[in-house]
DNA sequence: CATGAATGAGCGTTCATTCAT
DNA sequence: GATGAATGAACGCTCATTCAT
């Protein structure tokens, strides 16, 4: 598996495209293959099998995207707004890409259990982003301390998952980036003190 | 299709813990024929094909469960009694029948688009009680007014689904349903005025 | 097998019809029974197998339209008179019935060789028809006796079978029986001295 | 669907074989595929299913049969000489190989509608080289002009075809080919002038 | 490194026939 | 005799993966 050589990256991007396009189930290896402009037998030499191309496709794509929402939030001072980042950032960059939004919001949830334990171990990183916030906002006496912290994360990545696959599902119609500020002030309300 | 029929339940009480047992992609109709105790010829005598068992599972399981929810949310007096109820119920019942859970969690959703897009159809009768219950509370004013119904409704689907699914993928080794009252509580905050 | 029942004879005329309008391979015995009024089991009990019926069909259809050309061949004095007779005849009763026309010209013809052979043996009663009059013609020494009697009678069949499979084929667009006059000559040319 | 390829010849080949030997409806894909010596999934790499094979096969033999007979028969002067060419190769032709004698004869009847007008596409070709040979006769006035050169078709290719099929089905037990003047004679006499 | 022809296991569905009522 | 629900064997086709070149 050697992930600086130009073609790991061509067959992901090819991946992503033939998903987007063709739905999980007809996105066959050699369709992949055409797309990136390789034969059959070379996606082979980049990755060990199909589930390795989707699970290496989640790694780079949602690394970039979690790595991005780290960066972002980390230049925020406080919890609320680090809250505000996060969900501006997850909003803005499935907005961007159409076709990652497509394969990680339908398409590759159709994948089996295996590949799905797989994902939520990318996920987790995102999900340790959010803790981290809501740590903050607790110890800042920010948010509540009697919150469940985990079912705070549950909330606050059930709520944009299912914003974003909803989105998705209308097919983009509206703007998604611009109910950012609903869903957090929604979300901030449960967490913090009534004053 | 005669949907009164023992056979017909008998197949999809087969379908439901098959699936759960082996996985959306293992379950092959041999394999639910025998589990049900008939012939492989005779699932086609009361469904039309394999999509049809999972459609009907799904109308029949989620039919009696929103059901049950609407009875039970109709007996409470307040907005925020019938959502404290819509929770409870949610987490009970897939509580109390864990391969459904399962099946409706995590394997059902593997299926291809037009099959979930049918199961969308059954859901959206469940979208509708939540939105009923949304607008009671704006109507009654407890809820604020200068919310978006929609971004409420997918933030109480969306933490409540997330809820549900942690919990199947932790095996349930934890008490859903005790955490129903602090999922309530946060949603709730979120959503009233502050006095 | 109680072959003077009245079900006997509605099964096998719900078979041509529903060989006719669907086709050989579309005619399942569950179409048949239902066109027939009778139950799916009622069919085993007038018939050994699915075979059987197709069987009978040809041996009760054909026997009529054998002794017709028979008792009508047998009306005329010479050898080609009765040749015209047996090829009007022919002609004539395809075109009255075209269901039938339909099945034992095109639909039949796909069944296996083993029903075939049993289809060969009906037709040998007419083979036999034919037989005789070119014999009678030899004997009469108006067909040349330096004749190969099992090639006229292959010509004879076989022209009169392609005919009609053309008239069938073409969807009985032309009127056949206005040809056996044309068949009729050009057949006693080849078998009759010249003067 | 590469035709030069030897597999592509080895896979119609071995259908013939197991076409003749089995029947047409024990001609399973795996059974044609051991024979070819390749697995199942390579038939798919140089046909599009299994009809597309039979048609193949059909288009290829047929084919060059027709080609055969249509080089003999421009090799002849007159079109009596010509019309006993095309029977003497039809009959050669058959005679040689027997496989494809019982798989063009008997086991190819037995395909659907489809198929049969699909190989009626190709059995066109050779009613032309008839058609062409009778033209030629009347032009040349060998032929009487006064017949009907449909009829006169119908006649000549039922006759060679009733005589095939009998000669297939009396397990070839009979020299075909000597037949071949006398077939010739009977048809001549029915076409040209009395002199 | 790269190719792409070849592989072969795996499965949904049909339908002639049976048999308990 | 008549029913029709139930049976289960049979098969065409796909596609992820391999490997000789």
């Amino acid at each position: 598996m050697k992930k600086n050589k130009p073609k790991y990256t061509q067959i992901i991007d090819a991946a992503v495209k033939v998903i987007a396009e063709n739905g999980y189930h007809s996105s066959q290896v050699s369709k992949i293959a055409k797309q990136a402009g390789v034969a059959d037998g070379t996606i082979y030499l980049y990755f060990k099998n199909k589930e390795d191309i989707l699970v290496s496709l989640f790694q780079q794509k949602m690394g970039n995207f979690i790595q991005k929402i780290e960066e972002e939030t980390n230049s925020q001072q406080t919890a609320v707004e680090k809250l505000l980042k996060l969900i501006e950032k997850h909003f803005e960059q499935l907005t961007a890409d159409h076709h990652l939004a497509i394969v990680t919001q339908l398409e590759l949830r159709q994948s089996n259990k295996e590949l799905r334990l797989k994902i939520n171990e990318v996920l987790k990183r995102y999900l340790t982003v959010i803790d981290q916030i809501i740590e903050e906002g607790i110890q800042d006496e920010i948010f509540r301390n009697d919150i469940d912290k985990r079912l705070v994360r549950q909330m606050i990545f059930g709520t944009l998952d299912e914003a974003v696959t909803n989105w998705v599902m209308k097919e983009q119609h509206y703007d998604l980036v611009e109910q950012a500020g609903a869903v957090h002030d929604m979300i901030v309300r449960g967490l913090t003190y009534r004053t």
